[in-house]
DNA sequence: GGGATTATCCTGTTTTTCCGGGAGATAAAC
DNA sequence: GTTTATCTCCCGGAAAAACAGGATAATCCC
């Protein structure tokens, strides 16, 4: 009995490319596709998939509230993350609302087939990359203190250790050792590359 | 005489979509495709496209230095940008970089048809959301002149005034002056909002 | 040719940050 | 009871940034 396939994706050059590594496939059916979660829902009051790939962003609805919501109504069908987005808190996400695998949109053919595979026998499927970017999450994680946090967001905003001070009533001195302690979590050589880290970790 | 048509992307599924969609078409002759930056170089070597289809992200190197390096070496080439991302920096360097065109990955078949029929004439394409993208900076309010940029992106990453000249070769007056006129455009109070609010606007 | 913009460079002063330590108090974990 | 983590505060000095102006030259556009 063939694996039946659908695809959940805004890019149609996406949906094509997998269509076209997938239809001569034997053990696939290709059963079609939507660009957005509301047709995707759509279809599935008509017909149900053994498996879904399904983006992470749609212009109308998360792949990972999606995920949540396909998962509730059809808990048979095995959902399949898909991504150009190597980044841990997407796909954490996604694998807690019931995906059974996720695959980055750099995958080569036999990856997505390996996938498909796997995923059809109820078994959980992460390539090599994602994986990596999961164990990651423990390694390059910045834990702020909650003064930090507070230090760093008035930092931010422009405010000298003075006015952050006074603001917070504690000592400018004690602003100062907040600040070299978030250098030295940050790495940072001083103030302009702290906050743009910090930044690019969604700190602020 | 039918329009060569090459591709970088990382993503094989996007080649894949996008050679199914063209391969139909008249008027198109699909040359082949790269996963990245270096292998496209070598491509050029040997034969030289019409029109490059070039995604922003490669894991060896960004799309925008590439688009850069290609048409600096073969100037008779048109290149179209193409992206996940409808994000106004990456655009806007990716067109001074000498991109003929910028089209989203949601792009549908007609669209990309146009782009490669309207660059092909030599003119400029730029579907609608992108060309909205590009408007909306100028509302945002804030331009930076080459240096200001190149200044930014130094102290971004944590560089003294006295680097940033000696890296420059520039005066660190002049990196001062730079500075201090940054901060007046971004109406920032000093270099730790002016970094927060270049990040928010994506200059760096 | 002239005006505007950009890039360049400067001085001196004040303010702020960074550095490299030191320290005490409290609460929680072992 | 001891250790650890967090928050608090401090010092002196060096380095860097900010400030508040000033200035010249090259380039671009009308």
């Amino acid at each position: 009995m063939a694996t039946k396939v659908f695809i959940v994706d805004d890019h149609y050059m996406v949906i094509e490319g997998i269509r076209s590594l997938l239809q001569n496939e034997k053990g696939i059916e290709w059963l079609g596709h939507a660009t957005n979660a509301a047709s995707c829902m759509s279809f599935l009051h008509n017909q149900v998939p053994d498996i879904i790939l399904m983006d992470i962003s749609m212009p109308d609805k998360s792949g990972i509230d999606l995920c949540k919501e396909v998962k509730e109504k059809y808990p048979s069908v095995f959902i399949i993350g898909l991504s150009t987005f190597n980044q841990q808190s997407f796909i954490q996400k996604m694998m807690e609302n019931g995906a059974s695998g996720y695959v980055l949109k750099n995958a080569t053919q036999e990856e997505i087939m390996e996938a498909i595979a796997t995923v059809a026998k109820g078994k959980t499927y992460l390539s090599d990359g994602v994986s990596q970017v999961l164990k990651k999450q423990d390694d390059t994680g910045v834990v702020l203190t909650r003064r930090e946090k507070e230090v760093l967001e008035l930092v931010a905003e422009g405010m000298t250790n003075i006015e952050i001070g006074a603001k917070l009533f504690i000592s400018p001195s004690t602003v100062d050792t907040h600040r070299n302690n978030l250098l030295t979590k940050f790495e940072a050589k001083n103030t302009a590359s702290l906050i743009r880290l910090a930044a690019q970790k969604h700190f602020i």
